[in-house]
DNA sequence: ATTTGAATTCCACATTTGGGGTATTTTACG
DNA sequence: CGTAAAATACCCCAAATGTGGAATTCAAAT
């Protein structure tokens, strides 16, 4: 039971997928547009081995999807990302690698691939697969892929190091609050209803707690916390 | 072909998965729980109908894994999730939910939860194959969950509506990046090898393009840009 | 060749911050 | 009930910041 990333109802999608290859191993090409050839509902739109001439031509020919490597020879597959989905069009892009680091992910989603898939780990029908589901709105992961994702929004929940805001109390870190939201000291004091040189010894107190010396530092450790 | 979710390899499971659930509908739950003794390797550890129950059983019972529902009558799953993964076990959470919005979902995910797959959408059979997934390290997720998780990666970058910063000069840019890094008027101008009056002026200018007034909300509005 | 924008420097003045105190009232907890 | 921590408030002084104006240099564009 090969089960092939984050998909449901493959069959829905009924017409013809163009596909674009971009991938600088022209045997891996071969092979790829091969079989993807084979479904009836793929039609392979162009491979490109350099990443300018994937740029030109997938801007002049906007097939469905790309499958795209991150390691070309020129200029890299995230920037080829970039600068075509700049441009508002529709084509969605798939990154296809042997980086299996969190470093050419997160590079890659943020330059705004829909999926990411890590080569070895995925059999051709599973990327077959994978490429309807983009057209159906989805957004194909490797197994550990999806996992590494989801991580990057866990808090660092379990037992933290102890931070310094821990020493806080409640209204100073009310007043942190304030001024990160770009509230100068007597207008925190309005909010709060109590004096101006009140929120200002609640400052001093914070900042000798966060080893500071000024409101810009205090706002910089509380907003990366 | 029913494909569910981000799962590989959902053979390799041997041994018997422990199963809670946490869900404030009796019907549902009665219906998931039968369905899901139905599989040879899994075991439904308990149900729970509450958030407080859940917590304090499943800190005894130490499930594998949990179903858990988000809206809950008394405490949110969300906070059940909080309170226990914070513990360091190892038990991991599948949200199960109607919640198709973004806010359940990235406050789940943050709370711990390691897939959020979206009732309705999703068949038992699908369920059970991700329950298998977490246990085999993956994240399973309903599709357009997936979509919506990879796209909060994706910098807004088709062409920006023009931010302010486009009208900040180099050096003012410069000098942002010093003071959002901690410094201070008079340490700009050193690491500059500018005067420190110079620096005023820069800033003066910069508070006219952007708006404000104080340095704090100019480094708010940069960090944030 | 002239204009323009950017970068630079300086002065002056009012306000806000940063840092040092001290002191009273609330609140929380054993 | 007593005590410690938290929250409140005020004073002072030096330093930094916010705001106004003015002037010079330099490179790039018209």
């Amino acid at each position: 039971m090969p089960t092939p990333y984050t998909s449901t109802k493959v069959e829905s999608v009924q017409r013809t997928v163009d596909v674009a290859i971009v991938e600088d191993n022209k045997r891996y090409v071969n092979e790829l547009s091969l079989l993807l050839s084979n479904s009836p509902n793929i039609k392979i739109n162009g491979c490109y081995t350099s990443g300018s001439e994937a740029v030109e031509q997938i801007r002049k020919k906007k097939p469905d999807v790309v499958l795209i490597d991150i390691g070309l020879p020129d200029i890299s597959g995230v920037e080829v990302i970039k600068q075509i989905s700049n441009n508002g069009c529709s084509t969605e892009f798939l990154v296809l690698t042997v980086y299996d680091d969190d470093k050419h992910l997160f590079e890659a989603l943020q330059a705004g691939a829909v999926g990411y898939i890590v080569k070895g780990t995925t059999s051709p029908e599973e990327i077959e697969a994978a490429i309807f589901d983009v057209i159906d709105g989805g957004a194909p992961m490797s197994r550990d892929i999806a996992k590494r994702v989801i991580e990057t929004f866990r808090v660092n929940s379990s037992s933290q190091p102890k931070t310094k805001f821990d020493d806080l109390t409640k209204r100073e870190l009310q007043i942190l609050e304030y001024i990160s939201h770009g509230y100068n000291t007597r207008k925190v004091a309005e909010e709060l209803y109590i004096s101006y040189e009140t929120v200002r010894t609640h400052l001093k107190n914070i900042y000798q707690k966060l080893h500071v010396h000024t409101l810009v530092e205090a706002i910089l450790l509380f907003k990366s916390r």
